[in-house]
DNA sequence: GTTGAGCGTT
């Protein structure tokens, strides 16, 4: 073990970064985009040929070159026209410090153990920067811990970092999230997840991610457990979202389907004109109540005969909350309408979009962003 | 086997 870090940096020129690395001295693709989000491999100067040399990316793991990485500064490497982007975010952010400090806003934290007390939080957190709110939240009749709870920090930067990084916390993995409550603090309703139709199940969720990371920052992967046939994945930018939906592309040799992700039902009513898989199919879930076993969510039909058609539903959930039906006045509160973007895409010749066998560095230019224009008919994917 | 777990008695 003679290198526990090596030094990275976004420019060669830039004060480097220490990047952790693994025992058996490789350097997994996720710890360097956990310092810099959206890159896609790494490069160095060779000090005898003097020519910058990729490094090797095999699965998401980075080798180190001759198996050692020596005192070299490394160089990342982000997806292509995805630099240009960085700096437009870069000064966008600029604008914003400029205007004020980044505020920051309490973050969830889900999974907890139910032994972590808000102590643990605060000590486990404070490994981040300075922690200014924790809770647990419990149950208020037996003090029983919820398994989540909030955490607040001082940083906006601290914040960002914390969201982007699963957490190890008493032994269990946990996420920090923005929560529902807070509809994301700038652009509120922009559509940056996908539905991923017709996975298979050796689709890891660290497989998805280096897949997608081809195309944009990807910031959330989930994946049903157990095995569903579909998975979600986030992106940080919304016209990286969309420009894939409709596509049908490759992944580890199978046709995957893209689609827009819908809103989850807790948050807003699902789009009941969808054809094949929409309708009443989708409101039976609306109304599927989840009970509690242990650390699983069961799930549970309800009330069926209220779901031999859809207007029944409508007049039920109208019903469930005392509302009525009566013109002007929307069925459920604080609806977000979603339009039913699953069409407006066209759907391009993709077949050149495939999974690279390992090494997913897109080269020679697989992806040539055209997200200009979301009118734009046909984006420019060939080369 | 094409739509996600859990979201705050301030």
């Amino acid at each position: 073990m003679s290198d526990m870090y090596i030094r990275v940096a976004e420019d060669e020129n830039e004060e480097p970064m220490e990047i952790p690395s693994e025992d058996d001295g490789t350097v997994l693709l996720s710890s360097v985009a956990a310092q810099f989000p959206g890159a896609c491999g790494l490069r160095y100067r060779n000090p005898e040929s003097q020519c910058m040399r990729g490094v090797r990316l095999v699965e998401g793991v980075l080798h180190a070159p001759e198996s050692v990485w020596g005192n070299l500064v490394y160089v990342v490497n982000y997806p292509k026209d995805n630099k240009r982007k960085m700096e437009e975010i870069d000064a966008a952010s600029a604008v914003k410090i400029k205007r004020g400090f980044q505020k920051t806003s309490d973050l969830i934290v889900l999974g907890l153990p139910w032994k972590t007390t808000e102590q643990d939080l605060k000590e486990y957190f404070s490994t981040f920067g300075e922690v200014i709110m924790v809770q647990v939240k419990r149950d208020t009749a037996t003090g029983n811990s919820k398994g989540f709870g909030f955490v607040r920090f001082t940083d906006y930067e601290v914040q960002t970092k914390v969201i982007s990084q699963r957490h190890m916390i008493d032994g269990r993995w946990c996420d920090c999230k923005l929560p529902n409550s807070k509809s994301s603090p700038d652009e509120p309703s922009r559509c940056r997840k996908i539905f991923v139709g017709r996975c298979t199940e050796d689709m890891s969720p660290e497989d998805l991610r280096q897949y997608f990371m081809q195309y944009g920052e990807v910031t959330d992967v989930f994946i049903p457990k157990p095995f569903r046939a579909f998975a979600f994945v986030t992106f940080a930018d919304d016209q990286v979202a969309q420009a894939l939906c409709g596509e049908d592309l490759i992944i580890k040799g199978v046709s995957v389907h893209i689609s827009n992700a819908e809103p989850k039902h807790n948050n807003s009513r699902p789009m009941m004109d969808r054809g094949r898989f929409g309708g009443a199919g989708d409101s039976i879930r609306a109304l599927a109540i989840t009970r509690w076993d242990g650390r699983r969510w069961e799930w549970r039909a309800a009330a069926q005969a209220a779901l031999q058609s859809s207007w029944g539903m409508m007049g039920m959930l109208a019903s469930q909350q005392g509302l009525t039906t009566t013109a002007g006045t929307a069925p459920t509160t604080r609806d977000q309408t979603y339009s039913s973007p699953s069409t407006s895409y066209s759907s391009p010749n993709s077949a050149s979009l495939g999974w690279t066998g390992g090494n997913n560095a897109p080269s020679g230019g697989s992806f040539n962003s055209g997200f200009n224009s979301m009118e734009s008919k046909s984006p420019n994917w060939g080369m």
